[in-house]
DNA sequence: GAACGCAATAGTGTCGACACTTTCTTGACG
DNA sequence: CGTCAAGAAAGTGTCGACACTATTGCGTTC
C-alpha cells in the first residue's frame, strides 16, 4: 500500500493508499506498479508461479526489487507465497470475489453512516460538486478513467467519514478487484445505472439521510456484483481460450478459479 | 498476514491470517515474527528510525530477511518507509487507535449479522461451547493467554460469518492493537465486565439475534477504548520515563504520539 | 508398458559487497 | 557566538553469487 511519486509512464489510475507511507519511483516501486499492472490485466495468469529470475531479466532490475514488490504485493492478497517453491498469482474464485465485495459493502456503508454524522455541509458539499463536476462526461470516457473517477466517489465517502483506516482498506480493496471492474466496465453488461445510483447517493449524503444513504450504496454495489460474475466468466474464457486445448496443466488452472 | 509454522519457541498467541499464503519457518519468517514481537512490545519506541543493519546483526541473518519482513510489516502498517531513509517505527496516535477500533467494531458488528444469517446451529453451539470452555478460568490465566483466547472468541465469530477476508481483516486490526490490548489487560482498570459482555454476546448468537448482538459487541467495543486510552497514556508515560531528560530528539517523539 | 528412483536442471532463500544518499562532524568564516 | 560548508561516517538500495530445495527428464527395473 503505498502513494506513488508518479512517474506518467504508467498510467493506471493511481490511488490514495496507507498515508504515512511513501516511497519514491526506485526499482522497487517501478516493478510493484509493473507486477501489479501485470496482474491487474491478467498478463500472469490465476494460478500461475511466478518466475522471479524471468522478470527480474524483463524488468532490468535484480530479484532483491522484485522480491520486495512481491512480499508486498502478499500482503495485500495479490499473490501468495508458497516456501521454497515461489510466488503465485492468486486466483480469485467467484466465491472470493463475492467475499471482497462483501467487505466492500460494509466498509462503503459503514463510512457513509459516518460522513452524515461527522462530515461539515462544506464537505457534503464537496461529495455533490465532485459528482457534478464528472457525471456529465461519465459515461463517454475510456474505462481507466472511468473507473479512477468512480473510485475517487467512493473514496471520497471514506475520507469524508474522517477515519483514515477507512480510506486504507477501501484502497486495498478496490486495488484488488479493480482487474475486475474493469472488465465489468468494458463488458456489455454496463450500463448507466452507475450514474443514477450515485446521483441517489448524493441526494442521501446532503440530505445526511445515513439509513437510506447506506441501503443505496449496499444495492449499488450488490447489483454490480451479477453483471460482474459474468463479465468474469467472459473473461476467463478469453484468456485461457487461445492456447485451451494446449496442455493439461493450463486446463487443471482454469478449474479452480 | 500469514500463518506461521508454529516454531514453539516465541510464544505469543498467534492468528489465523490470510488464508492461502503460508511461510515455513526460515529466517525471513522467523525475523517478522520477532521484529513484530519487539514493536508490539515496545521494544522499538514508536517513531523511532529502525537500522537495518543492527537488527540484522542482533538476528544473525543477514539484511535480506530483515528488509523482507519490514516490508511486510509496512503493508500491514506497523511501520512505515521513507525513500533512502529507512523504516519507522510507526507511531500510534490516540486518535490513529480510536480509528483502529472504530474499524474493528464495524467488522465485528458486521461479522455477527452474518453469522446469525449463515451459520447452522452446531456452529452458534461451537461459539457457545468455545466461550464456556475458557469462561470459568478467564480471569485467572495470565496475559498473553487472556488475549489469545479474547481474540479467538472475536475471531470465531468472524469465521463463522461465512466471509474469509473478514477474517482476514480482523486478524490483521488485532495483530496492530494487541500491544494495547495487552497492556490494557495489565492494568488495573482491566476488570470482569468483559466476561459479562461475552456471555451475553453468546446469548445473543444463539437467539440469532442479530441487531442486539451487534448492539453488544459494539458497546462491548466501545468500553474498552477509555480504559485503554488511559491505560495507554500509563504505558507510554513508562516507556519513555526511564531516559526522559535525556535529550530533546526524545522528547519531540513523545510529543507526536 | 508402467512405476520407481536417480541425476540434471531450474528456482528460491540468503549472503556479502558496493554505489549512492542522508546524516553527523568538524572547522572556517562572518 | 552562530551559521554555513565540506568532508567523514553511517545507512539504505541494489546487485551478483552461492547454497539448498523442488522439479523435471531419463534410464532402469519389474
Amino acid at each position: 500500500m503505498t502513494e506513488r511519486a508518479e512517474t506518467g509512464a504508467d498510467s493506471d489510475p493511481s490511488l490514495a493508499n496507507e498515508a504515512e507511507t511513501r516511497r519514491s519511483a526506485d526499482s522497487s516501486e517501478r516493478a510493484y506498479n509493473t507486477i501489479r499492472k501485470l496482474l491487474v490485466e491478467f498478463k500472469l495468469k490465476p494460478g500461475e508461479r511466478i518466475n522471479e529470475v524471468q522478470l527480474s531479466r524483463s524488468l532490468g532490475v535484480s530479484r532483491t526489487p522484485i522480491r520486495e514488490a512481491l512480499n508486498r504485493l502478499a500482503s495485500e492478497g495479490f499473490v501468495s507465497l508458497t516456501p521454497n517453491r515461489g510466488f503465485f498469482v492468486r486466483s480469485l474464485s467467484t466465491e472470493g470475489l463475492l467475499d471482497l465485495y462483501e467487505l466492500r459493502s460494509i466498509i462503503e456503508c459503514a463510512a457513509f453512516k459516518l460522513m452524515c454524522e461527522r462530515a461539515d455541509d462544506s464537505d457534503l458539499d464537496r461529495l455533490r460538486r465532485y459528482w457534478e463536476a464528472i457525471v456529465d462526461v461519465y459515461r463517454d470516457q475510456p474505462p481507466d478513467i472511468i473507473l479512477a473517477e468512480d473510485e475517487g466517489f467512493h473514496l471520497l465517502i471514506a475520507e469524508l467519514s474522517g477515519n483514515p483506516e477507512l480510506v486504507g482498506q477501501l484502497s486495498s480493496i478496490n486495488a484488488r478487484i479493480r482487474f475486475i471492474r474493469r472488465i465489468q466496465i468494458e463488458h456489455p453488461s454496463h450500463d448507466k445505472a452507475q450514474i443514477t445510483s450515485h446521483s441517489a447517493i448524493v441526494e442521501a449524503a446532503v440530505k445526511r439521510d445515513a439509513e437510506n444513504g447506506a441501503k443505496l450504496l449496499r444495492e449499488h454495489i450488490e447489483m454490480t456484483v451479477s453483471a460482474t460474475q459474468q463479465a468474469l466468466k467472459d473473461a476467463l474464457l478469453k484468456v485461457f481460450a487461445p492456447d485451451n486445448g494446449a496442455d493439461l496443466k493450463r486446463r487443471r488452472r482454469v478449474r479452480d478459479l
